[in-house]
DNA sequence: TTGTATGCGTTATCAA
DNA sequence: TTGATAACGCATACAA
């Protein structure tokens, strides 16, 4: 593997001129220029990029601890981010959170060089991290979650706007009795997203009834458990607005299997737009979050911390999509 | 940050020795072991992983591209890739590679020293390691799909096998007019799973034709072009074989909208046994890709290759998964 | 504009 | 068992 030596032995230059061919072009004369790229070219010298990092102390590459891969609505923030990574010459780290003690491997290398900075995806801050709050955190982004300690740079939708939104559309068309499925433990995304319905509820004057509430993981096992939940009550919710798209899809399907048909006996709401909601039967109406754009928004914040800019709280639009899983009731 | 020399002079020893504890803590006497563990504690001193690959000339990093991040198919075998590797102390940078130029970017991270070894998911020989072929090309496996010139190290199932047992099962019920859907381009998975089809029919003397294979991309949208293709042939197949679980939803939704009920009027079958499927209506029958496994076995495969063993393909069992999207005739 | 020399933090060699 | 020293490959301060 050929190094700068072999391309400045070649170009018959410094190692330094090599160097600085490669990165101030135009601090070079022309024709060692030339000289250099002949060389660069016929030993297929490519930078080592553990060496530039160590003398940069930098190493353009960014850790994103996502909760769970494996939740579609993060692949698309995934996307996003990665896209706005590589547009400005970083390299992604991709942690999976969903097994034990991952979350803490994986902010660590922030400190051991291996990365510069950090972005939290649906992930609370690992415990390393939060014994350092009070003195210096590396830069850091959060996605799609809000902290509920401290105030940490956020990236994310109005959530309790977006879930006002959703429960008065369903108030808009009769409900009164709407079951609401949240997320589990003291997700700040449940907060946020509850406080929206009860504050639809509470200007048109529904009274909020805590058995309508219930928290399940975000995916269709949450959802069916949640249906079946909603089925047992001596008076059932009219209408369900699931906290994710995931877990709308599980109470469709656990609602064809008791025989209630949605939307007709049953309005159905879900929440962040993943395309699969066009293909379910009955197409989900939903709320979109423009994820790919989070994504990039994230990164883009990231890096104005890595600049050692101010990170500020970037507030991205929703959107409600009317389809086919709600109806009048 | 605190580094080997801070250690090294709280602890009162050379950095040579700092090293060896942190290393090889057998290699020093007891009583300089704990003074430096102490002393690392004290200054809070994180290893430096850019110096010390520098020095050791390798990364404990892996790259894998993949050619769709957004395709659910992927996110458990990536699971798999990043469990493997933590557990032997290797990184998983991942690259997207639904973007131009993304494989070339990413496979190019071995000849810049920032992975060891490459793996590639459904994505082919990106283009500077096909000029290598004849001479080294680094450390890499391929998952999920052969490439059809030469012979690289492979993971996946047997897909022939697999597409053969899917459609014998069709046939078994009573189907003659099997349609096709496959993958696009001259993607090798579409060879292998086409041949399969082929034999079925063929060990069956049911005449192949032409007319019932249709190549689509392995998402809804695919398979809701392929439906609508099918609809409007003048002798209808009456069961599809989609190429993935993604096509056979596109599949399920165009079916409703054009009034077609499935399983009643049309069998469904898919490929690769995704989650979703058990949450499909009607549930998915379809082949079940051991995903988690599958993303171990890469990775294990890689790690063989990088330590300069000989890498070997390897084909893990599929399984045939029978819900309710296909029925008799 | 170019070259010399030094250091980034670690580890391996060698000698003590 | 330990320490001194050199080297990994690159980038920069300084001198020429």
């Amino acid at each position: 593997m050929a190094t700068m030596k072999d391309v400045a032995l070649l170009a018959n230059v410094s190692t330094a001129t090599v160097s600085r061919t490669l990165v101030k072009p135009e601090s070079v004369s022309e024709t060692t220029r030339l000289r250099v790229e002949q060389a660069v070219i016929e030993t297929g010298y490519k930078i080592n990029s553990q060496a530039r990092s160590l003398r940069r102390n930098e190493t353009r590459t960014v850790v994103v601890v996502v909760s769970d891969i494996d939740n579609p609505f993060y692949s698309e923030i995934i996307k996003g981010i990665e896209q706005e990574a590589v547009a400005n010459d970083y390299l992604v780290v991709l942690g999976d959170a969903s097994q034990q003690e991952r979350d803490r491997i994986y902010s660590e290398l922030v400190y051991t060089r291996q990365a510069d900075g950090l972005i939290l995806l649906g992930v609370p801050l690992p415990k390393p991290l939060k014994a350092k709050l009070n003195s210096s955190l590396p830069p850091l982004v959060m996605a799609c979650e809000y902290e509920p300690d401290r105030k940490l740079p956020t990236v994310g939708i109005d959530n309790r706007a977006a879930a006002k939104e959703a429960t008065e559309y369903l108030i808009k068309l009769g409900h009164h009795r709407i079951g609401c499925v949240t997320g589990m433990g003291d997700n700040p995304l449940t907060v946020c997203r509850l406080q929206g319905y009860k504050e639809a509820l509470a200007a048109t004057n529904i009274p909020f009834d805590e058995q309508l509430i219930v928290a399940e993981a975000y995916n269709p096992d949450g959802g069916s458990n949640a249906m079946r939940y909603f089925h047992s009550l001596a008076e059932p919710p009219t209408a369900i607005f699931c906290h994710a798209d995931t877990q709308a899809i599980g109470v469709l399907h656990q609602a064809r299997s008791l025989g209630i048909s949605v939307p007709e006996q049953l309005s159905v709401m879900g929440f962040d737009g993943l395309p699969i909601g066009s293909y379910c039967f009955p197409t989900l109406t939903t709320i979109l979050q423009p994820r790919v754009e989070l994504g990039r928004v994230t990164m883009q914040s990231l890096m104005d911390s890595m600049k050692g800019l101010p990170a500020r709280d970037r507030l991205l639009p929703h959107e409600l999509i009317i389809r086919g899983s709600v109806a009048m009731r």
